[in-house]
RNA sequence: GGGCGCGUAGCUCAGCUGGUCUAGAGCGCUACCCUUACAAGGUAGAUGUCACAGGUUCGAUCCCUGUCGCGCCCACCA
């Protein structure tokens, strides 16, 4: 007979296991198999990325997905990897360098890029590393990169067939711009944080009258909350139904300090009542003002450079850094009495999702992608059901930014990614700089699109050819993942097999970055949807409701957890404590659910597996031998099958997780267990030990896969991994209903007897006698076939038990449901006491008969009701009633 | 400015289409127990105007409206 070491240590079984089952290849998806294809999209990690609490989470869900899946027959595909997260990356590499005193400058592209794939052989695959660590069971034989050379040509395949299509464009925006990482970012890598900001007015002066004495005549005053902006100042600009300005109407405004002459312009979108009505105008440094100066046909002047100083046209400024410039300047206005005043202002600053550095929109010439043509089809698929939301307000999230598209800014200027594949001719582009070339849609002369040096111009045969020198936003890889990774644009098996895939699991904070950029991926260049289910969990924070960051130096470690406690008692927990949707508020005492709940399972196996000895074999218990209690925990069993694959199925995981956990503690364990130790049948309780605990173990495996698996194999009879065994399945019969009714007075009359026991202090090792008034004869008949159960659980004895056994003199009284029990207990009654517990108790049910009674004299909810809730009110009011008056008369009796 | 989520036991939270709710769980607390799987355990127990105010309904923790408190996301009010 084998045996389960009699301490729970998961470190010593946990690599173990992962081991064997990566020798058995069984995380390996076949497409050319015959079952059912089953998969769901990993979210690459970020290839700088180390396992954070979040991705524990994340993955523990998606794992407990495709375990199941997994056991219910499915072909199951889990496709794993990284991304090679360019800005990032980029980062970590230059850090380094700059410790060694050197730029990326210093060593050049090649170089450096050299240096940044070295950092990521090096580096890479550590999270690779902690998700095995963590249980997850994906095909790692697939692990894809981003930059990796078939997702490379998807990129490239991507770009073509939107430049060909028109999708593409370059052109002059505001973006952006980080002037720490020095590169454009999307409008998502730009997050918005309010901050205690001030808005300065100052006084434009108009041209010709400097004495500065009347405002509106003399001057105009000006509200911003970036003053250094003023340098780019064009023209200040007014609502025209504004009538403090009507009289300004063609005269012309002198910017303060430079002396540029600034234009009076009038338009509906200012805002007459912010600030002071008046508005600068900075084309090259402000959305709105873009638009504005785009309307009425102003100069663009950029004045700063890519790390956020001041540029040649500030004159004396330049070189200043952005924010010094704003102290300098308001300094300068000040002296110049051209100061009105500052007032706090709290506003929403936009900073970099890498560096944290405030972002400075900033005029520059980017790549686009043209979003609205894709958009169309991803609202649809929406908006039909054909993919759903997990819970479903995210959809009217994603539907919101989805029908608000704006433009993706695609190109970054930094290194490490994929270059952007445009040739550009110098011949045709009579040597321009290529950064300065602007790209309205295909066609353009002098372009050549691909990865190669075209060698030769298409147009004009010349031969002098440059590349762009951006890359690509990593998320333009990102988002072609599900497809990409299967081989695309080649057509393979495993494409037409494992797409669409059928779930994604992910954080809200990705919705608009990834998710919803795959679906229009997915559509346009796939034609089908990527995956039909989106599930999204919420975000991990620590105990006061931050978010968990390695900044804010709150992050658990989930491999110092795993350390601590093992990896099922860090996924059992997190599941447990993360309901549908809502954010997770976590602690280390948290991690105590998992912990004993694996050492709960643990002991009752080896329980079992102890007691069970040569008796229980494979073979299932005969059915004709089955007792109450037998039959009760089937049963159960039968309802936790049924219960935990629902919720599982809907994506309620910690539903899943506490039906699992109350049935194997409080029903297999608390009372099943007990009770098999009294068993004078063995063998029988043996076999149905054992059935029951191979069903929990399965139905288990997905959320503590490395002790199931350990169990497992030292189960007689257990035949191969518990990993692809077959999940259990629910009968379609309801099970055993007066076994259920039976067990439950069993249950409900040892309840009561250690009730009055504990509350008599009676002792421990003595033996109380019980008399007991059953008023069914059902229920009479499942009591007495478990005498012997009954008289050891409770440590009592029957002296009588029938329909009319009547109270004793000198006895306590108590109740189980229906059942009322007396124990005799001669003199050491006090009376005073039990006076007072039946007081209490009778005051409590009357309250709820009360309610009851009021319900039922109520015509409408007679008229009203359905029958059955009827039915039942008048069944409980019938409960109550025989529990009162037992109560009272046993009151009576004590006086 | 728009959108969303949350206020339920001392703490952390479940409670999915209103009646199976006499509102649950875990932790904590009280009493007893080293009963030969488990003290990371067992047995028994205490604790709730389900944030507040209205409304709909025969009936509301659940649906609607408003108020207060907390949190998140989106947004070009300079």
């Amino acid at each position: 007979m084998k045996e389960l070491p009699t301490k729970y240590d998961p470190q010593a079984i946990e690599e173990s296991i992962y081991a064997e089952w990566t020798a058995e290849r069984l995380f390996r998806a076949d497409e050319n198999s015959l079952k059912p294809p089953y998969s769901v999209v990993i979210p690459p990690p970020n290839v700088t990325g180390i396992l954070h609490i979040g991705h524990a989470l994340n993955n523990t869900i998606q794992d407990i997905i495709v375990r199941m899946k997994r056991m219910q027959g499915y072909e199951t595909l889990w496709m794993p990897g990284t991304d090679h997260a360019g800005i990032a990356t980029q980062n970590v590499v230059e850090r380094q360098l700059s410790r060694e005193g050197k730029t990326r400058h210093d060593l050049g592209r090649e170089k450096f890029l050299k240096r940044v794939w070295k950092w990521k052989e090096d580096h890479g695959s550590t999270i690779i590393r902690q998700l095995k660590r963590l249980g997850c069971s994906c095909d790692w034989d697939r692990t894809r990169f981003t930059m990796d050379e078939g997702l490379s040509r998807a990129v490239k395949e991507v770009f073509v067939r939107l430049y060909e299509e028109g999708l593409l464009y370059k052109g002059d925006y505001i973006i952006n711009w980080c002037p720490r990482c020095e590169t454009a970012l999307s409008d998502e890598e730009s997050e918005h944080r309010d901050l205690e900001g001030k808005l300065y007015y100052i006084k434009y002066p108009v041209k010709g009258r400097e004495r500065l004495e009347k405002e509106g005549e003399d001057y105009v005053v000006v509200a911003t909350t970036r003053p250094e902006t003023m340098l780019g100042d064009v023209a200040v600009a007014m609502n025209p139904d504004d009538p403090r300005y009507k009289g300004l109407k063609g005269k012309t405004l002198l910017l303060p300090i430079l002396k540029r002459e600034l234009k009076v312009i009038f338009d509906g979108n200012v805002d007459p009542s912010f600030g002071t009505g008046a508005l600068k105008v900075t084309p090259a440094h402000d959305p709105v003002d873009f638009e504005l100066g785009a309307r009425h046909g102003l100069e663009r002047i950029n004045v700063m450079t890519s790390d956020g100083k001041i540029n040649s046209v500030g004159g004396d400024y330049e070189g200043m850094d952005r924010f010094e410039c704003r102290e300098t300047i308001i300094e300068d206005l000040i002296q110049r009495k051209l100061f009105v005043k500052s007032e706090d202002h709290r506003h929403a600053v936009g900073h970099c999702y890498r560096c944290h550095t405030i972002v400075e929109p900033r005029l520059s010439k980017q790549w686009f992608v043209r979003m609205k043509p894709l958009s169309v089809e991803a609202i649809k698929v929406v908006r039909d059901g054909r993919i759903k939301f997990y819970p479903d307000r995210w959809g009217k999230v994603y539907l919101n930014w989805m029908e608000n598209i704006r433009d993706w800014c695609i190109s970054r200027q930094i290194w490490w990614g994929h270059r952007i594949p445009v040739w550009y001719c110098k011949d045709c582009l009579d040597d321009h700089d290529v950064r300065d070339i602007t790209i309205d849609g295909p066609g353009h002369k002098g372009i050549v699109i691909g990865n190669e040096n075209p060698g030769k111009c298409p147009s004009c045969g010349g031969t002098r050819f440059e590349q762009d020198p951006d890359v690509l936003d990593t998320w333009f890889s990102s988002w072609l993942w599900p497809f990409s990774t299967l081989g695309w644009p080649e057509k393979t098996r495993a494409g037409e097999v494992f797409y669409p895939t059928k779930a994604l699991v992910t954080a809200q904070e990705i919705i608009f970055f990834w998710v919803a950029r795959m679906i229009m991926a997915g559509l346009k260049f796939r034609g089908a949807i990527p995956f039909s289910d989106v599930y999204i969990h919420g975000t991990v924070r620590d105990a006061t409701g931050a978010k968990m960051s390695k900044s804010l130096g709150n992050v658990i470690d989930p491999l110092e957890v795993i350390k601590e406690v093992g990896s099922d008692a860090l996924r059992y927990s997190i599941i447990s404590i993360t309901s549908q949707g809502q954010d997770v508020f976590l602690s280390r005492e948290k991690f105590d659910i998992g912990r004993n709940f694996a050492n709960k399972v643990w002991n009752a196996s080896r329980y079992v597996l102890m007691t069970i000895g040569e008796l229980a074999g494979s073979a299932p218990p005969d059915a004709s031998r089955l007792g109450t209690a037998d039959k009760w925990i089937l049963s159960s069993l039968d309802t936790t099958v049924r219960n935990v694959t629902s919720s599982l199925d809907a994506y309620r995981f910690s539903e899943a997780a506490s039906e699992l956990y109350d049935f194997i503690w409080h029903k297999y364990c608390d009372w099943y267990l007990e009770m098999s130790k009294l068993s004078e049948d063995k063998e029988t309780t043996s076999r149905v030990l054992v059935l029951v605990l191979k069903e929990s173990l399965k139905l288990l495996h997905p959320f503590m896969p490395f002790l199931t698996e350990a169990i497992w194999g030292m189960i007689p009879g257990a035949d191969g991994r518990i990993m692809t065994a077959a999940w259990p399945v629910a009968s379609d019969e309801p099970g055993s209903s007066d076994a259920v009714r039976g067990m439950e007075k069993i249950i409900a009359l040892v309840t009561s007897i250690r009730n009055v026991r504990a509350f008599w202090n009676i002792e421990h090792k003595a033996k109380v006698r019980v008399l007991v008034n059953v008023p069914s004869s059902r229920d009479l008949d499942a009591l007495k076939n478990n005498l012997l159960y009954i008289r050891r659980l409770a440590g009592c004895e029957i002296v009588e038990m029938g329909p009319e056994v009547e109270r004793p003199a000198q006895s306590v009284a108590s109740l189980a449901g229906d059942i009322r029990l007396f124990v005799p207990l001669g003199g050491a009654i006090d009376i005073e006491k039990e006076k007072s517990r039946v007081a209490r108790k009778i005051g409590e049910v009357e309250k709820y008969l009360g309610g009851i009674d009021k319900k039922l004299s109520n015509a409408s909810f007679l008229d009203n009701a359905p029958g059955d809730v009827v039915a039942k009110e008048k069944e409980k009011k019938a409960r109550f009633e025989r529990e009162v008056a037992t109560l009272k008369d046993n009151l009576a009796a004590l006086s």
